[in-house]
DNA sequence: TTGAAAGCGTTACCAT
DNA sequence: ATGGTAACGCTTTCAA
């Protein structure tokens, strides 16, 4: 049987009330006795049960990660900005993907709740758009913190970048290198920022008093493939664009590659830009992008708000407008 | 307060401990007693706490994923392959990537054990070859299951695809085409499948009567940069390969970018050959691949043996051996 | 087939 | 500043 605090409290000659004291860190221990509960504590080899503590005391330490159909550098940018301060607070890491959307959601939500009374919750889109689950959260009582809302940012804490703003300006910067028909690759529609997006974009156009052609507006799906097969439509049109702006790294990586399989010279033939949400575009294929927000730095700062208690309310973080080698003016090849 | 089992044996008119039976599926209980404490357990929408039936019963319907330094597709298909099976048996899913290696993780692994007594264990390279980490597991009598083990494979239950063989296979199908000059890119040295593709690599060299030039072999490190890097080393020999056989996909993306970069044509100037451990090739860069065994799979199996209790052993995972347009005869172009 | 009562290892409340 | 003792919500004997 593992040693418990009981005999830890034998072996230091106090209380088990004692010995809770000095796991927990309260005050009124004197430092001798202090000293004297952590030298048993430490030869004993003690640790406590966390089903024990989640039991008796309603901390759990445990916070849930929720998300759907994360791609694979978004998951992965999650886990690693979380994954430091999690251990820095001794608390572990739950993931819970789902592959489903919608209402049944709420449903497990509550389930989970009930049966780990999780610290805290972290929310990724679309699920932080999710009203029957924030209202979940909300009657457990259970802090959470939401990332890139599309909804109610007022209603908890929540980082996100402007991406409006970053779109308008990406898409400006195209305008001003001379680029007069740009497309467009539009993310997952349930999914706010694809929106957002998209509105930066129209606004640049509009303000550079270019007229708005829908047929450059593609729709994708936050992946590879839709990508792939959106810059394919693009390419295709028969007035095709002199560059293609897609909303998000994965769906860039397929315009790079349809332009490859042309045997496009990018940037010369057809100009690329794209947001890196996750660092895929550091580090898989480097000139891919403009708007630079790694998902790991919201999730750190995520994790920071979720431990801080922090009061509601949306944090905008900076994002990073890095120009690469993958945009040109027009025929600079 | 959260309805518990005695208001679930209250509203069903029987004792606290038949609403047990009910929970845990034991036999005993008749069909009529259980329909009503179903039906009660329904009504009031009871969910055990996962904390109390942890203290009480030993189980605390946790499994443990332990990795370290895991590249986003890598841990993105270990998840995935997870997640299924650990919904159905009702378990939840904690991730343990660690960004170190060595000892003091033996260490941490205890710590873990005793706080969480995780209902299972899955281990990944390099993890799953340290040995103070299984005695520790062995210690506390975890059940757990290993992927690609390195050392010792029958010491518990463990998945693997005969990488040996696979890279004997591709290199074999390289000299088939006619490429007598072929490169490879070693993996990260602390995993053993780096050897056992190297192995494979220079067994089919060997079986085919060309000797082994060793400045065909260059050291990377499982990830996109190293392998550009290591391609970069290949190609500015004085007599580059006609074929490069990276053995990982990520670091196989980096040679097939290193090819782009000097504008050579893929498979025209150069043929390249990978390994698709973890899906990266299908999804980002469709004709990268030659043995494909995503580790999703590797990973399912893994849960299945888990949750079977399997006895110890190694279960070979067939792979497949996929030739696609990048590896073509030398000049083909 | 069912039930009563004794744990499981902590924290919380109330004394001292 | 420290110590009893009662929860916490379930599982597990042991009876019936």
């Amino acid at each position: 049987m593992a040693t418990n605090i009981k005999d830890v409290s034998r072996a230091a000659g106090v209380s088990i009330k004692t010995v809770s004291r000095v796991l927990n860190n309260e005050r009124y221990v004197r430092p001798a006795t202090r000293a004297r509960v952590e030298e048993a504590m430490a030869r004993l080899g003690f640790r406590p049960s966390a089903a024990a503590r989640a039991l008796a005391g309603g901390r759990s330490f445990q916070i849930a990660l929720m998300c759907s159909n994360p791609g694979p550098y978004y998951l992965h940018g999650l886990i690693a900005g979380l994954r430091g301060r999690c251990a820095a607070e001794g608390v572990r890491l739950i993931v819970h993907a789902y592959d489903i959307e919608g209402t049944e959601l709420s449903e497990d939500v509550r389930d989970m709740l009930r049966q780990l009374s999780p610290d805290g919750v972290i929310l990724t889109p679309p699920i932080a758009d999710l009203e029957p689950v924030l209202d979940a959260l909300e009657a457990a009582n259970t802090p959470y913190v939401r990332i890139s809302p599309g909804i109610s940012p007022g209603r908890s804490a929540a980082v996100a970048i402007d991406n409006e703003a970053a779109a308008r300006a990406v898409t400006g910067m195209m305008i001003g290198l001379g680029h007069r028909r740009i497309g467009f690759v539009v993310g997952h529609r349930s999914y706010a920022v694809s929106n957002q997006r998209l509105a930066g974009y129209l606004d640049a156009l509009r303000d550079a008093g270019l007229g708005v052609d829908l047929e450059l507006v593609q729709q994708g799906w936050f992946d590879f493939a839709s990508g792939q097969a959106a810059a394919d439509r693009l390419l295709d049109l028969r007035d095709p664009p002199t560059a293609v702006f897609a909303s998000s790294d994965d769906m860039a990586a397929g315009v790079l590659a349809a332009a490859h399989r042309r045997r496009l010279s990018v940037p010369g033939d057809l100009s690329i830009a794209g947001f890196d949400d996750t660092d895929l575009a550091r580090s898989v294929w480097p000139p891919l992008t403009t708007v630079r927000q790694p998902i790991a730095v919201l999730a750190e700062r995520a994790a920071e708000l979720l431990f801080e208690r922090a009061e509601p309310g949306l944090r905008l973080v900076p994002y990073e407008l890095v120009r690469r080698e993958t945009v040109a003016a027009p025929g600079a090849c």
